[in-house]
Formats: C-alpha cells, structure tokens, sequence
DNA sequence: CCTCAATCTTGTCATCGTCAAGATTACGGG
DNA sequence: CCCGTAATCTTGACGATGACAAGATTGAGG
C-alpha cells in the first residue's frame, strides 16, 4: 500500500507527507471546483486546502496556475479524442457515422461541461503557445472528424470543393452549438439536456446536404 | 511660477479628482488590455494605474471586477446587434440576407476580439445571473438573426421544420466558426483574416441548402 | 545503514479586490 | 456671490492569491 502511515507517529502529522498521487489528485479537484464555482474558483491555494497539503504543494507539481489548467485541458482533449474515436468506429456507413460523431461531440460538451470549458473557453494569455501535448491530442480529435467528413463527402460526390472546408464547417456546428449549450446562452431554448441533444442530431443530420451540394 | 494663480497650488496634484468621464475610460482601457495582454490581465488596479488614477478609483464606478467585465460585454453586444441589423438591412434579398449576416457575424468576431472574447469567452461564476441590460442586448442579436432565417426559411419553403431549430442551427455554425477563429483554434488552417472570412462565407452559403430540405 | 533525490511544509513577498474614511470638486439654491 | 451637499477621487488597510526560498520528511537504492 502507498498509503501506509504507520510509521514515525511522533510527528505532528503523521503521513502529511508523501501523498501519493497529488499530481492527479489536483488534476481531479481541479475539475470538482469548475463544476462546482466556476473557472475562476480555482486555486493552488483553495485546490491544496481541499486535498488537505501545504498551500505551496501544488507548486512542485505545476509551474504555475496555468500549467495545472493546461494539464486539465490536455487531459480533457485526451478523453474527448477517444470519445471521438469510438463514436466514429461504431458505425461504418459514412452518414450515420457523420451523425455519431456529432452526437459524440455534442454528449462530451454535455458530459463533461468542466472539462470543455477548460479546453475551450479558458483565455490564453496573448502570445501563448500552447503545450506539444496539448496540440497533439486536440489535432487528434480534429483529425477524427476530418477523415469522417472525407469518406461522407467522397460518398455524395459533390462538387470540388476541398475537404478541409467542408470539415472546418462540420466542425464549426458541431462547436458552436456545444458552446452555446455550455456557456449558457442557448439553454433558455430547451426543454433540457435531451432536448438539446435531439435538436443537435436533427442540426447535423441537415447539415448533411450541404456536404454534397 | 511658484505664484499658480489659477488654483490651489500647494495641493500634491492640481486636478487629480474628477477624471471627467472615468468609467468611459476604463471600459476602454479594460479592452486595451485584453487585446494587449488577454482577459485575465484586466485588473482594476492596473486599469486606474494605466489612467492615472488610485487604485480603488474604479470601485466608484463598478461594484466589482465582474461588474466591470459585464458592463464591457454588454456594450458588446449592443454594437454586435447594431452590427447585425445594419447587415440586415442593407440586403432584402432573403438569401443574400442571410449570408450578409453572417458575414457581419464573422467580421465582428474578426474585427473586436476583445469584446467577443468577454462577450462569450468569459466564464461566468456558477449562479450568475446576467444583467438585464445585457440579456436585452444579445437577445436583439439573436432576434435579427431569427427572423433573417425565418424570412429565408419561408422562400425556401422547406419541412416542417421550427423557425427555432433552423436558427440555432444557423447560429451554431457561424458562432462556431467564431469561436474557433478568435481561440486560435482554427488559425493555422487559414492564410490569414481574409482567407477566414472568405472561407466562413462559402461555409455559410452551402448552408442554405439545409434550411429548404 | 546511509546517502540522496523526491516530496511536502513553513515562511515570506508583491499584487489583487474590496472596504472604510477622509479629501477635493462640482453644482445649484439662497 | 456664497455655501452646503452630493459626487468623485485618494489614502490606508485587510484578507486572499500566486510564487519563491529554505528547511523538514520520506522513500528508494547502493
């Protein structure tokens, strides 16, 4: 067991060191406190009170307060790749694979609504480059919607225009809609989270005629 | 001279009080500094130093940080709307309409980041409940746009489809396109500003397809 | 057993948002 | 013209935050 404190009990606090795994401990609270109060709510200070270390402990884990959220970010497009992936082998025919993927889009924004706005809605200071690791795993879920777009559009044979287009505005209705859902500002028009999602797969499966026209 | 006849002297600094139009000033400021050094840099300390005056200057005019933010996004909105309703207006034609507000969406987004990023970029708290004024505002954006659908939507003479669900969808997309275009999601994939645009407009016409399906 | 690197704590500093109290100025009624 | 009041701004203070430095604790390997 990591956790064996059963030594040294003449100390203050017995097993205050050592915690095991405070890495992904703060990785974890850190999407509890977004659920919970928001981005800004998020703390090394309030993230260290919660798991119970020294309020400098967080500091030996991630460079600074951005570094921690970039790590949440990445391991948010990690997950939401795979969700992509799968959504995207689970059917063969190109249309319903089309609508899977959308629909997978739109169900991890509605999942996992912390993780998405640390992927997303986080503002990146100016000049900010960001992590190899970030842009490997969000190209990665980029490139699953790319190629799904291709065979769709190689199917319907419509005109000439190029693929990258057709996916980027694929990919825009999918975003923008989860966006909106996230952000708040089209809840108003549902009846709820089912609701959103049915009127979502009804969006993208019109969406599909303009692959072909 | 020593002999300031034209008024107290003595006093540290002659007209330090009385800014003149300091909240106009800060809003300004405040995107200044978001277009300089991204969202989270919008400090009310850093705001008064830029302009001169103390540090708690700025509490007399907003109740807080966040009062200061929605009053920036607000005034936003309120030149997004004019933006769109200009758009709409100068075509009567309902489907070059619809694409002309589009287009105008886009070329806001591209033309005022700042404010788009604290239009939407912003995370808000958890219960936060916007303003009026600012409910108000987005509201007249989203109704430009609903009724440039609907007049298309009714020319096209499509399904049965809700006026509301073709609307969101035709909102998701160009919002989506936004989104990705001011994040710096989707900037590699383009030449630059011009070559976005151009892109996002085929985007949007191949989009009319769906709304007469 | 003993050293050493990893991990965490304590202490400190500059900065931030916010509040309270006082100074300055504008403005309108006498 | 004068004066009082309200609006505006300053100064000062407090708690909280991110970040750093130095020291304490722990685990793992020689």
């Amino acid at each position: 067991m990591l956790t064996n404190m059963s030594r040294s009990p003449r100390r203050k606090r017995p097993g205050h060191y050592h915690h095991g795994d405070l890495k992904q401990a703060l990785i974890a609270e850190a999407l509890k406190v977004i659920d919970e109060q928001g981005l800004a709510a998020v703390t090394t200070r309030a993230l260290a009170r919660r798991l119970g270390v020294s309020h400098a402990a967080p500091g030996h884990h991630f460079a600074d307060r951005e570094a921690l959220l970039a790590e949440v970010a990445t391991e948010g497009f990690r997950l939401f790749a795979a969700a992509l992936e799968q959504a995207a082998w689970a059917e063969s025919e190109p249309g319903e694979r089309f609508v899977a993927i959308g629909r997978a889009y739109l169900r991890f924004a509605a999942d996992h609504p912390s993780y998405f706005r640390v992927m997303f809605g986080r503002g990146f200071p100016k000049g900010y480059h960001p992590p190899d690791q970030f842009r490997r795993e969000s190209n990665r879920a980029y490139a699953v919607l790319t190629g799904v777009v291709r065979d769709l559009a190689l199917v319907l044979g419509g005109d000439a225009t190029p693929i990258d287009e057709l996916a980027f505005g694929a990919w825009s209705l999918v975003h923008g809609m989860a966006m909106l859902w996230i952000d708040g500002s089209a809840t108003y028009a549902f009846a709820g989270r089912a609701d959103f999602e049915a009127t979502g797969e009804r969006v993208v499966r019109r969406s599909i005629v303009g692959l072909g026209a």
